[in-house]
DNA sequence: TTTAGCACTCATTGGCATCGAGTGCTAACA
DNA sequence: TGTTAGCACTCGATGCCAATGAGTGCTAAA
C-alpha cells in the first residue's frame, strides 16, 4: 500500500469539504463533486486505506471520513496552496498598521483585530516580554500633590509608567534632574547591581532617590508578566465543533487566562508555524489550532500573533494573512515613515 | 386589589427562588418550600393578582411563574436585602487593590478580575474619558534613532504614551529642553490656541516643535477614546439563559465592541444604579441587567465599573460588591499610602 | 484493477403515547 | 368574606419505536 496521486486528490477532496461543511464526507460524495474519474466504489477502497494509514478517520461505522490531525499535518506540509495576500487584503491591513503606527500598543491589538475580521478566528496577540531587567531610559513627572509618575523605557522600546505616592512631591524641574541622575547610573550600571552606599553618595540628604529605586526594583521583580490581548473571541461560536457549550466553555476559560495564552503563543521561531489539534500541549486546546509567528519591525520585536480555530480551519487562507503581515510589515512601517 | 404584605412574600419567594434555579416556580412549591401558613390554592389566588399586576409572567399556561422587569425592579429598589462585603471579600478586594495601586490600568482590569471572580458574573471597567484637551503635562523622550516617544499627562492623571517618527532624532537634553518649552505653552495657553507663527518665535529655525504640535493636535482630535476591559466573559456561558448559542453570540458580540460597552457603562451618576433588563436600550441587553457605579479616588476619576448578568442575577450580592467596593476604595487606598 | 450490487450499520427524524407540574374554577368550609 | 380542597384541563418534556437514508465493506463480475 502506497501513497498514489489518487490517494493525495482524494485525501485533498475529503479535507477541502470538511473544511467548507463541518459534515463527514463519504465516498459517493467524493465522486459526484470532483471529477476524479474514478466510481465511488474504488474510492471506497482508497479511503479504507488511507484510514488504515492514519490520515482519515471514522466517526462512526455508518458515516462518511474525517481528516486526521496527521492528515491535517500532511495537507499543511505538502498540499495545501500557498496563497498571497489579495490586494483588498493588504489594502485593508495597510490602513490599519498606518492608523497606529504611533503606538505599539493599539498597532497590535488592531491588527489582531483586523486579522479576526479577515479570517473569522479568533487572534491573540502578546507584547514582546518586557523583560525590564534592560531599562533604557527613565522619566519622572509629578502628578498630582502625592504622588509621581515613573516612565520606564525598555532597550525593547515598549513604555510602561507607574504611579509612586510620595509625602512631599518635588517639582517639575527636581524631577528632572533625579531623571538625570537615574540615567547617568543606568548608562554606567546594571539597575540591579546599584547599592545604597552609591546613591547616598550620588545624592546624600535626600531619600527620594533611594524611594525610587527601591520601587523600581520592585516592579522589575513583579512585572515580567506580557500583555496578551484577544480578538475576535466571539468567531468561536461560530464553528459547530464549539456548538457544545461544555466545550466552548473550555475554550473562553483559556482565553481569558493570560499563562495560557502565553504558553499557546511561546516557543516561536522566525517563520510562520502551524500547531494542530492534537500537537497542542494544552488539554483543553487539542480540538484547536494555532497558525503563530513573531511579528518584527526590524530588530524591533513587537511580539506574536497566533490565529486560533477549530483543527477545521482554513489553513491555506490563515497562513496566507499572516505570513503576509509578517513578510509586509517591515515594508508597509518603513513606507509610512517615509511618507510623512 | 391591592399590594399586602403576603404578596410581598411571594414574590420574593418567587424572585429568591428563580434567581437560585432559574425555573418556573409553582404554587405548591412556594407552600412547601417557604413556611407563608397559607395553601397552594391562596397562593394561587395571589400570584394570579401578581400575574394582573405585570409583577410576575407565565411563560406558558401549564407553568409556573416567573419574575417580570417590574418585579425585579420592586425587588431591587424596595425588597432585596442590602448586603455588606464580608470581611473576607473585603481583604480580598484590599489585597488587590494594593497589588496594583501603582498602575491605574493595571488596578482596574485586577479590580475588574475580582469582582468576576467573587460574583460569577462579568465585569466591564473603562478608563476615565481622556479627554485630551486638557492636558496637563507633555513629556519627550527619546527612543530609537529614528523615533521619539510623547508621552501625555492629562489633568485626570491618565498617561498615555505615542511614538513619533523623525528623520533626526534631537539627543535626551535637548528633547527635555523642548518638553520644558512645550510645558511652558501649556501654562500660558490653552494648546489648541497656539498659533504657528508664536512657535517659530519660541523656537526659530527648527520645525521639531511644529512637527510636534501638529501631531499632538492630531492625537487630540482622534483620542478621545476610551478604553473598556472585560473580565469573566466566559461565566455567560454559565447561565442557562445564554445556553441558546445565537443569544450568547449577541452578547459576546457586544463585549467585543467597545462602542456598545461604553453605551452600556455610560451616563452613570455618583451611587450604584441597576438596569435590569428591558430598560437597556440596546436591544441585544435586554435580556441582562447591569449594575455599575463611578470609581473614583478623592477628586480622582478612575473609571466606572459594571457588572453584567442575566436578569435573574443576585442584584443583592453584586449591589454589595459595587457599592462596597466604591464607598470602600478611598478608605483602602489611603490607608495603603500612609503605610509606605 | 475497477466497478456494480447488495446486505448491513447506525445516527437522525418524526410520530405518538405518557407523564407530571402547574393552572383556573367551583364548591364547601371557617 | 376569605380560605381551602378537589377536579378537570393544558401543555411542555420525556421516552419509545419505526422509518429513513447516508454510508460502509464485501463479493462477484467485467
Amino acid at each position: 500500500m502506497f501513497f498514489n496521486e489518487r490517494k493525495t486528490r482524494i485525501l485533498e477532496a475529503i479535507i477541502n469539504d470538511y473544511i467548507a461543511t463541518a459534515e463527514p464526507i463519504g465516498s459517493r460524495t467524493i465522486a459526484k463533486k470532483y471529477d476524479l474519474g474514478i466510481s465511488s466504489a474504488t474510492i471506497r477502497n482508497e479511503m479504507s486505506d488511507l484510514e488504515e494509514m492514519g490520515y482519515i478517520v471514522q466517526p462512526h461505522t455508518s458515516a462518511g471520513r474525517v481528516p486526521s490531525d496527521k492528515g491535517y499535518r500532511l495537507y499543511v506540509d505538502k498540499l495545501m496552496p500557498r496563497r498571497e495576500l489579495t490586494p483588498e487584503e493588504t489594502a485593508y491591513l495597510h490602513s490599519i498598521i498606518a492608523g497606529n503606527i504611533s503606538h505599539v500598543e493599539n498597532l497590535m491589538r488592531e491588527t489582531a483585530k483586523a486579522i479576526s475580521v479577515l479570517t473569522n478566528y479568533t487572534t491573540i496577540a502578546s507584547e514582546p516580554a518586557s523583560n525590564l531587567t534592560s531599562i533604557k531610559h527613565i522619566q519622572l513627572l509629578p502628578m498630582d500633590e502625592s504622588n509621581i509618575a515613573i516612565i520606564i523605557v525598555t532597550e525593547r522600546n515598549a513604555i510602561k509608567n507607574h504611579m509612586l505616592p510620595l509625602d512631599d512631591v518635588p517639582d517639575y524641574e527636581t524631577l528632572t534632574k533625579l531623571s538625570f541622575v537615574l540615567n547617568d547610573l543606568l548608562e554606567s550600571n546594571k539597575l540591579s547591581d546599584i547599592t545604597k552606599i552609591e546613591i547616598e553618595g550620588l545624592y546624600k540628604g535626600s531619600n527620594i532617590l533611594q524611594k525610587i529605586l527601591d520601587y523600581i526594583k520592585q516592579i522589575m521583580a513583579q512585572e515580567d508578566g506580557v500583555r496578551v490581548y484577544t480578538s475576535g473571541v466571539k468567531n468561536i461560536l461560530e464553528y459547530p465543533e464549539f456548538s457544545d457549550i461544555e466545550k466552548a466553555k473550555g475554550i473562553f476559560k483559556t482565553f481569558e487566562e493570560q499563562e495560557m495564552l502565553i504558553t499557546l503563543l511561546g516557543n516561536n521561531n522566525e517563520n510562520v508555524q502551524v500547531v494542530i489539534g492534537s500537537e497542542n500541549t494544552l488539554e483543553q486546546m487539542k480540538g484547536c489550532s494555532i497558525i503563530k509567528a513573531n511579528y518584527t519591525y526590524g530588530k524591533r520585536d513587537l511580539g506574536s500573533i497566533g490565529i486560533i480555530g477549530p483543527t477545521r480551519m482554513d489553513y491555506s487562507q490563515v497562513f496566507g494573512v499572516l505570513n503576509g503581515i509578517v513578510k509586509n510589515i517591515n515594508a508597509v512601517l518603513y513606507s509610512i515613515t517615509k511618507e510623512t
